[in-house]
DNA sequence: CATGAATGAGAATTCATTCAT
DNA sequence: AATGAATGAATTCTCATTCAT
């Protein structure tokens, strides 16, 4: 888990376009070394196969996401904030660097290689326990509503999450993604709020 | 889009099986032969091209899907009575047979292939209105809340759908998706329901 | 183990060519279907892998080899003249077809992969006892010198026979192998006879 | 032919190593800097190309093996003498440093390259040469039989060492050699021996 | 309807070697 | 004396596809 080097980082920057405008199948070393304008050899001084790089791929943005969850969460703001924050956080890496989009949310390309598929299945279940957590923070602070498991919050949260992003994606981002994540936010916002669950004759 | 043939039927099953086993790289004529038990160029006189037998794919899943979706449709029931029949449907659906989630939800597989991104796309498009019609008379009839767009009720139904479906796959089956689906379809009704939502004090 | 049709014995051929003109370095996957005159995905019909074919090459003078010594042992002659038409058998099959000579005693060149260092062994083996069957039936019989191991005296034999046959092809094939093979035989038999033997003073 | 630096003696060695553990193919610049421990341009400043450590590892073979010649034929001993004491001398090099088997009689190796098998040819003309000085001698002074040709014997006595040393290698070192090169000698003295060889009516 | 044989294009990877530092 | 980065040529092998039978 080495820190990446300056050429580590540029290929896996190139493989992730490479992904996102053809699929995984884009994504070969004869491509990938035509897009850093290196020979294909020496694509292997900097990573020693092709797996390796799909490693190093999903080691950076899982290491990335961990950060952006870990930055929300360690405050002690109340959960509806963080909730929010997380969200457009999301939005806003994906408008900003629309290829991840490709790669982040689309478990079947690491299908192939175990090792591989293991790494997608950790960054989805990190997501996961820190969305949990942040909506059990909710639910006992009475701001999110108790009357339905928090896991299916969770689902619901990250499930319209997910399926905006691939929508997007596969329009080629073709709408606003800050935008329209905003409002997807307002109301996920008032579908997890307590105000006006069953129970809540407040 | 002549009827299939039996052996096409056959060629597109061991497809969906090899690509369930191993993502689209398994998916190759020379695997796909082997798994039915013929030659490689016999595949030839079914289906053109390897390009075909996936649109050949994909074609006979929207024919399924639409079914599905206009059976349930049909009827004159109460809106949340369909969505509830959809929803199951498609659980059990999957969980009869199971390597359809890895090709249903899997828009990445075909990316690679602008014919085949627009057919994927046209199936997540058809889902996507079936429900929101549903969900559009549930609202005019007042079994479903007003306070949030329609197509926002969608997208939490259909993602948290997605996402188990991904969840139960990437688990390899490991658990029960009929009945987790259905504890998940108990939770969004509730969060689709009018009782309770903002503005509804009857 | 097979019958190996048209293709694979013009393949093995072909190998054998190879590397008696050049090492086992120039047995590569290009110059053996340039020398067939196919493709180089030709070849993966006939045999599935590089190894494949070094296989089926041991694998077809292995048995080869089984034969001379078989035809020979079978008859119930006096052991010198099995001796020698061994010798003689072994010196008409090399100067029939040199290359073999490049393949059959170079040992070195299978070192790279256990199986096929396996067979060479085996084969190497097979010779040797076979020799050691009939020098101790010679010796048995009274007509070979039962002064010295019975081992010694097959190592002797091999090791000569080897030997002229390794300086025929370093030489290119420079002199008349079936005659030099048949003095160096004469000196053989004089050697491994119980004539003059010690402790012979008859 | 200057004299070898420590660090191509070093160089040489691991040549040696990589040959015997997996035969010419895995003599890779590669491997040989990293068994070394020093990059791969470092080796090209101790030889320009990786044919010439090649041309070096038998060069020092070369001369090493003329040594123990030239040592043991120098004296003034019987034939039969001198004769032991270079099979002793070579069995005991062997057993010292084993991977030499794997390199001094396997012509295969160098085959690839027209100088190289040139040296080889060499290293193995020399060894004859001086072997049958030795038998001449021994012949002339009634030491060794003379109703063979010189040349049998040498053959005989060099094929007899050259496959101990072969199955040796083959065995992965499994057996003893110095202690079977002993016997080995015991028999190859009594088949030289000019006691009771045809003609010896003694 | 089916196959055995074949192929051009391309896959990932390794080779010995060079060069600027 | 040594290295990190790079490369052209070659390696084994797989791909989808075609064709004569």
């Amino acid at each position: 888990m080495a820190a990446l080097t300056m050429r580590q980082k540029e290929i896996i920057e190139a493989s992730v376009h490479l992904i996102a405008e053809g699929g995984i199948q884009q994504l070969t070393i004869k491509n990938l070394s035509r897009a850093i304008g290196i020979s294909e050899p020496a694509l292997y001084r900097h990573f020693h196969s092709k797996q390796a790089i799909l490693r190093g791929l999903l080691g950076f943005f899982a290491d990335e996401s961990r950060t952006v969850f870990e930055r929300v969460t360690g405050s002690d703001r109340p959960a509806r904030e963080k909730l929010q924050a997380i969200l457009i956080a999301h939005f806003e890496q994906f408008a900003k660097y629309p290829p991840l989009s490709a790669v982040l949310f689309s478990e079947e390309i690491f299908q192939n290689d175990g090792v591989l598929a293991q790494k997608v299945l950790e960054i989805m279940d990190t997501g996961q326990s820190y969305l949990l957590k942040i909506v059990l923070q909710g639910v006992t602070a009475g701001e999110f509503r108790d009357d339905l498991p928090a896991e299916h919050l969770v689902a619901v949260i990250m499930g319209a999450l997910r399926l905006m992003v691939t929508k997007w994606r596969l329009s080629k981002y073709g709408f606003d993604l800050r935008r329209e994540g905003a409002t997807l936010w307002n109301s996920l916002g008032v579908l997890v709020s307590s105000i006006g669950a069953a129970g809540d004759r407040g």
